[in-house]
DNA sequence: GTGAAAGCGCTAACAT
DNA sequence: ATGTTAGCGCTTTCAC
């Protein structure tokens, strides 16, 4: 919260719109309308502008343009972090497509103002964003309060609020954890043990009903010491992985809710000297660029990640440039890969 | 380019500082000092200012403190791209540097605008941001000459120009490489390939100055044909190890000279059938963490990668407060990690 | 088609 | 210590 004390003007020697007009011999509100575009201004004029413009090097300020406008075309990205492969691909998808209409990105990070969330929002909103896309893992109601009522647009990734209508994207976490489950049944597998995300995300609870659904389909009973929370991070993974290896009789497979868990899983089941996919097969979710990296290659559930920051930045736009627009939540295919990391069960 | 016809205004049902004036039978630039911080307000009348303000909701507008304050607190990062571990890692750096300073970060990718660098910069520049870091792999001029005439502040990340006294961080690419060599020399090794960066850039030339001196020093003769330029990307690193695997007689060691080549190159020896590190050891450069998660264990030099974003802002926010304070380079050391890529030569 | 003028919400002299 | 007044550089009516 500390502002530095010597505030010191931008050496503000740049060339305005002012100084356009002048060179240009014309108004600087034509100017203006040949820089935003649209307007009919006759060519003549146009030209004289565009060489007065140029030879003056003028370049619009997009500050000043977004104050007196009330468009910024800079849309913000409301993230904990940037650092793992999930949040880079989607933040690749989202740059791609706000590169197609000149928009910008804002990063800003969660981890700044804990406890004060709605205040950090609805500072963000009342800046210079048009717009905020939220991947927000936990207590998503406290960013979204300060957001709704004063409704400026945002969209959810892969977080449904049951609260207020929220433009969501997310994918088939269902289907994709069933197919996850389902694969390593048709492998042979019966004891199939999982590690979760945290229990309040919408994403984890879909993947757990995934993964019963395909084991009361194989009709496999449902084993509840087989279920192992962990937080969708490698840490965690690490952790559950060993809680699930220490169940009797031993799982033969454990499905990872995410990839990043998946990768502390590998870890600690070598540290148990066990070999994957030998004696443990395990899959994960995600597909995130680390999966085909690590050592076996794992097999997983794709998410479209990059088509995720895509189709958020889409959706955004859209409401930014309509906000009757209603709410509407798009659901993407996911898609099993086959790697490395699954075979049937050891003795099969 | 295109901007979208139907600009609306943004719902502008915001709370402004003239209306918490009002409520609190002040005059405006009462209110502005007292969110401003450090101007003397008397404690009642603060007192006052900051109950309206509680009460109506109010939270500033940065956009307009910006336009008539000549800052913004934002500042802005121009990379390639945010999709691999380096740069990830400067940027959770920066953004660790920046929250102490309650500065925020505009994400500009340089994909966007080929050709036109220049016109690209100039707008960042005249436009929102109160100044740059870059993390330019090519062209690093184009962008520059933008920049040092309107004297704006920026910094460099692992890139000196020659023609501008630039601010720069880097790290020892020399030692680095020296370093990296020397360990596989120790090691055994004799026939040594590099896959190189771009030939254009400075950390390439630095690294493979470390190679060559290294092999010097122990008296190795320097071979053209085991050195392949690369691009610090995983595919012409992919290519690159093929190409060396070709000379003959094969090189029994490959010091890639970043690990996103050297997980290309680890790839392209398994596709011939060769063992790592068995056959082939692999030393890379930078440690980015998917370097301890591929098979075998990537040995590196590590950069302090989190610590370059740091000092990068920190330098940056310095010459923003102190924009007469001289360009100066600041260089972190780089470090030998041991994994499990590199053994001794085989037959050794 | 073009110019004049009123802001956008705020900061920063300059007064008092 | 607080109020008054100019802008920051631009967009956007509203005239002509």
């Amino acid at each position: 919260m500390a502002v530095s004390k010597n505030h010191r003007r931008k050496s503000s020697n740049s060339v305005t719109i002012v100084d356009v007009a002048r060179e240009a011999g014309v108004s600087y509100s034509t100017v203006s309308r040949v820089f935003s575009g649209f307007e009919f201004v006759n060519d003549d004029t146009r030209q004289k502008v565009i060489e007065a413009a140029t030879r003056l090097g003028y370049v619009v300020n997009l500050q000043a343009r977004s104050l007196a406008g009330g468009r910024s075309n800079i849309i913000g990205l409301l993230a904990p972090a940037i650092d793992n492969g999930y949040i880079s691909e989607i933040v690749a998808g989202i740059d791609q497509e706000l590169a197609q209409w000149s928009y910008d990105l804002m990063l800003y990070t969660t981890h700044r103002y804990a406890g004060k969330e709605a205040f950090y929002v609805k500072t963000i909103a009342n800046g210079l964003v048009d717009g905020l896309i939220l991947v927000v893992p936990l207590a998503t109601e406290n960013y979204l309060e300060a957001l709704p009522n004063r409704d400026f647009p945002y969209v959810l990734i892969d977080q449904t609020d049951k609260t207020h209508g929220s433009t969501t994207v997310d994918a088939t976490n269902w289907q994709g954890a069933y197919d996850a489950t389902n694969y390593l049944i048709s492998l042979g597998h019966r004891r199939i043990g999982i590690i979760t995300g945290q229990l309040q995300l919408n994403s984890t609870t879909e993947r757990l009903d995934g993964y019963r659904a395909a084991l009361d389909h194989a009709r496999i009973p449902f084993v509840e010491s087989l279920v192992v929370e962990g937080a969708y991070q490698t840490r965690k993974g690490h952790a559950a992985a060993l809680k699930l290896l220490d169940v009797q009789p031993r799982p033969t497979a454990i499905f990872a809710s995410n990839d990043l868990s998946a990768i502390g899983a590998i870890d600690a089941v070598r540290e148990r000297g066990l070999n994957i996919p030998g004696d443990i097969s395990i899959i994960g979710f995600d597909d995130i660029p680390q999966a085909s990296l690590v050592y076996p290659k794992l097999t997983t559930v794709r998410q479209p990640l990059v088509q995720i920051g895509q189709v958020a930045a889409r959706l955004l736009l859209e409401k930014i440039d309509n906000p009757e627009k209603e709410a509407r939540r798009v659901t993407l295919a996911t898609e099993l890969v086959i790697r490395d990391s699954c075979v049937p069960p050891p003795g099969e």
